[in-house]
DNA sequence: TGGACGCCGGCTATC
DNA sequence: CCGGCGTCCA
């Protein structure tokens, strides 16, 4: 029982409570991941089979580290443990009883990108208005339907729905989401949603195999469970209904992902569902200075809607917040930068003990860019996962279909590439001929001869006999002999190949490291079943820290505030705290929206142990557009004893490697001033067109006419269609890559490649 | 068929 | 500023 020493009394509670329905709420820093480690270390130490224990998470992370941690107290025993997120729990478990429900076991999984490649097909079949109808609205409407576990019958039904429909002018939504089911359905493909949907269904439709589960998992635990859906809810209510052995862990303060169906009720109101549930508050901070709890404590107390409890810290009071404000995004990279490379020296701390936080992704821009002027390593978390690139995706797509010819998007994502003569108007037929002989888009490629004309018919045929020599072919060889075949006789592998541009030689690089990963997975030692298949039956569930080779490397953390839940450093950033930002423009309609970008302005400020600052910029850019900025509500709502104000904001010397971008910025900001604006208005009030202030400048001479550039020299002068005359000071490169660096009167320096650059040689 | 170009709308996050 | 999409043209 060594594992227990060192916890305080309501966390050895807590893991000491393996019976029974447990909720266990967890303040930020207050020792959860422990305590859901030991937890699960006890059953298994007390004799439950681990076999018998399911965890859920949310993110892979966090079910990877734990397993971890749990190995470390039990051993090897852990790896029969059943722990791993929602999504890829359950569709492990319908891979087994696929065929219950219909579909074959090696269904795709289609990814956010898949879905709405299928919707924008269906919308413009059906013509409608992309205006009303954009692919994003109807699959966040689809989607919340499917996680309120509507079916598209019931959607079509229910008059509620109907209504809001039509008085949106949106009355055909109920039609996609008939028509998108049965695509899916068509391809064998399930969508992030459906993975709960048709658990759901199976368990719903087949108490049989609800049994077999609910035997197979006594004892269940629940991470983040504030995050939970209805979908998710319904499914782990379900599971535990037997023994009633449910753990879950979670903070109402940390309910950061409304936006995407959870609902913080299934915690507000688990009490309700079992009455005789043991609640242990974990509410000592063992992370942050008291002055940082302090303040998420006062900005969390605007909200109405939260448990109660009484976060504390009993380490030292810390240094006060600092709020910093600059007046533009770049000002406040190069502050933010600053800050850190001091830091760094003063206090001999590593670049690993920072992290910058934002609401966008696109606020990553101005940060990176200030960071490199000062040489800080930094690693960007989040953003394009590598299994998102576009060559992963073709390749993949490849697998996909050969595994499962029926999957549509796959076939239109590669039929024409690398180019076989198959263009639009071909798949439009072929997908036509399938719906109208009720038959798949494959069983036409396969036999195209009475669809389309003899051409056509013999690539389309080709690309056929090709993909069913995959099938055949990988059926007898390894993971990686089969990628590897079907990369290189796809014609991919020498599509790339041949792509000698930088980007050109990223992607092969990128397929070389998929190649590589398989070829890994290929000489794993602890799985059975090692084909092909199986490597990528769950590649759309993957993320980026899935395959991350140096995550221990020194370097400053940037990401957004929601990725960085239940990560801790030293000292943290949170940039960007401007009204329309952070709360985000969208959060602003309804009280609810707010409270939970005040929880994730919450989740920002626990993230730090000893060093909070915060800044906001007065202006900044957006779609290359710079808008005027006022401070956030949430900086006024934190009390001021804890602050100290940092407003010395100002333009660095001439020989400062951020000099240049000051000056940017001043004349920029002298614009917003020169503009018919003379008040300072609401951000979105006062676009400046940055086009307006650099492009407009320059009317080209009469009769302008793009010269041959291949013998231009430095110094030569030159006119350029929109940026006015320039000298050349640089050309680098060879032909037909030539890039030349261009001082432009007006505009200054710019870098254009002679290929694309419509130049005029003056003299 | 497929490449070039110009217009439009977008930047909330995860599996 | 970016990528996606529609249009125009070889």
């Amino acid at each position: 029982m060594d594992y227990l020493e060192g916890l305080n009394p309501e966390q050895k509670g807590a893991v000491l409570q393996t019976k029974g329905p447990v909720m266990i709420i967890a303040g930020a820093g207050s020792g959860k991941t422990r305590v859901i480690t030991y937890r699960v270390a006890h059953l298994i130490r007390q004799g439950v089979d681990s076999f018998n224990i399911l965890v859920l998470t949310f993110t892979n992370k966090a079910a990877r580290e734990m397993r971890e941690r749990i190995t470390h107290v039990v051993g090897p025993e852990a790896k029969n443990l059943w722990m791993g997120t929602f999504h890829s729990v359950f569709a492990k478990i319908l891979r087994v009883e696929a065929e219950k429900i219909g579909y074959p076991s090696n269904f795709t999984i289609y990814d956010t990108d898949d879905t709405k490649s299928v919707l924008r097909a269906i919308l413009k079949e059906m013509n409608l208005d992309d205006k009303l109808y954009s692919a994003n609205l109807v699959y966040s409407r689809i989607s919340s339907a499917k996680n309120n576990l509507i079916s598209w019958q019931e959607y079509q039904q229910n008059a509620q729905i109907q209504a809001d429909d039509f008085s949106t002018g949106r009355g055909h939504l109920g039609k996609i989401y008939e028509t998108y089911a049965g695509r899916c359905f068509r391809a064998g493909a399930m969508d992030f949603d459906d993975l709960l949907f048709k658990t759901n269904e199976l368990l719903r439709e087949h108490p049989e195999t609800l049994h077999k589960y609910q035997h197979k998992f006594k004892y269940l635990m629940v991470d983040e469970y504030q995050d939970t859906n209805f979908s998710q809810y319904l499914i782990v209510k379900k599971l535990a209904a037997l023994n009633e052995n449910l753990c879950v862990v979670g903070d109402d303060a940390q309910s950061i992902y409304a936006f995407r169906g959870a609902n913080i009720q299934n915690i507000l109101n688990f009490e309700k569902d079992y009455p005789d549930l043991k609640v242990f508050k974990l509410e000592q901070n063992y992370r942050s200075t008291q002055n940082i709890v302090n303040v998420a404590n006062s900005i969390i107390s605007n909200n109405k809607e939260q448990l109660k409890k009484n976060v504390f810290s009993t380490k030292e009071d810390g240094d006060k917040i600092k709020i910093m404000r600059s007046f533009s995004d770049n000002e406040e990279g190069k502050m933010v930068a600053e800050g850190i490379l001091q830091d760094r020296a003063n206090k001999g701390i590593k670049w690993n003990d920072f992290a910058i936080l934002y609401r966008t992704n696109a606020q990553s821009r101005s940060m990176e860019e200030a960071l490199r002027k000062l040489n800080i390593p930094y690693k960007i978390y989040g953003g394009l996962s590598f299994y998102q690139r576009k060559e992963i995706k073709d390749l993949v797509a490849y697998f996909r279909l050969t595994f499962n010819p029926n999957d549509e998007e796959a076939l239109k994502r590669v039929i024409n590439y690398p180019k076989r003569g198959i263009g639009d108007t071909t798949v439009d037929r072929i997908i036509l001929a399938a719906d109208q002989n009720g038959i798949t888009p494959f069983e036409v490629v396969v036999n195209p001869a009475q669809y389309m004309d003899g051409r056509t018919s013999a690539s389309v045929g080709n690309f056929g006999t090709m993909i069913q020599s995959f099938q055949v072919i990988t059926k007898n060889l390894s993971a990686y002999d089969a990628a590897l075949h079907i990369a290189q006789h796809s014609g991919l592998l020498k599509d790339l190949y041949e792509d000698k541009s930088v980007e050109g030689l990223n992607r092969y690089e990128n397929i070389q490291e998929l190649l590589n990963g398989i070829k890994e997975f290929s000489e794993r030692e602890d799985i059975e079943d090692k084909g092909l298949d199986v490597f990528m039956q769950d590649i759309a569930l993957l993320t980026n820290d899935d395959k991350d080779k140096n995550k221990d490397a020194d370097t400053v953390s940037l990401m957004t505030i929601h990725s960085s839940k239940g990560l801790e450093f030293k000292q943290v950033n949170v940039v960007g705290l401007e009204e329309n930002l952070f709360p985000s423009q969208m959060s602003l309609n309804s009280r609810s929206d707010l409270e939970e970008e005040r929880r994730l302005f919450y989740v920002a400020v626990t993230r730090a142990e000893s060093k909070l600052t915060i800044s906001y910029a007065t202006s900044r850019f957006k779609f290359g557009t710079l808008i005027n900025c006022e401070p956030s509500r949430f900086l006024d709502e934190i009390d001021a004893k804890f602050l100290e104000l940092d407003f010395t904001a100002k333009t660095a010397a001439p020989g400062n490697p951020f000099y240049e971008d000051d000056r940017k910025a001043w004349t920029r900001k002298d614009n917003v001033k020169e503009d018919s604006f003379s008040k300072p208005k609401p951000a979105s009030a006062s676009p400046i067109k940055t086009t307006s202030i650099l492009a407009k400048a320059h009317v080209p001479s009469e009769n302008f006419a793009p010269s041959d550039t291949s013998g231009l020299q430095n110094g030569m002068e030159v006119e350029h269609e929109r940026f006015g005359y320039g000298k050349v000071i640089n050309l680098e490169g060879k032909s037909p890559d030539i890039k030349a660096t261009i001082f432009f009167k007006e505009i200054g320096q710019k870098q254009l490649l002679l290929k694309f650059a419509k130049l005029r040689i003056v003299n």
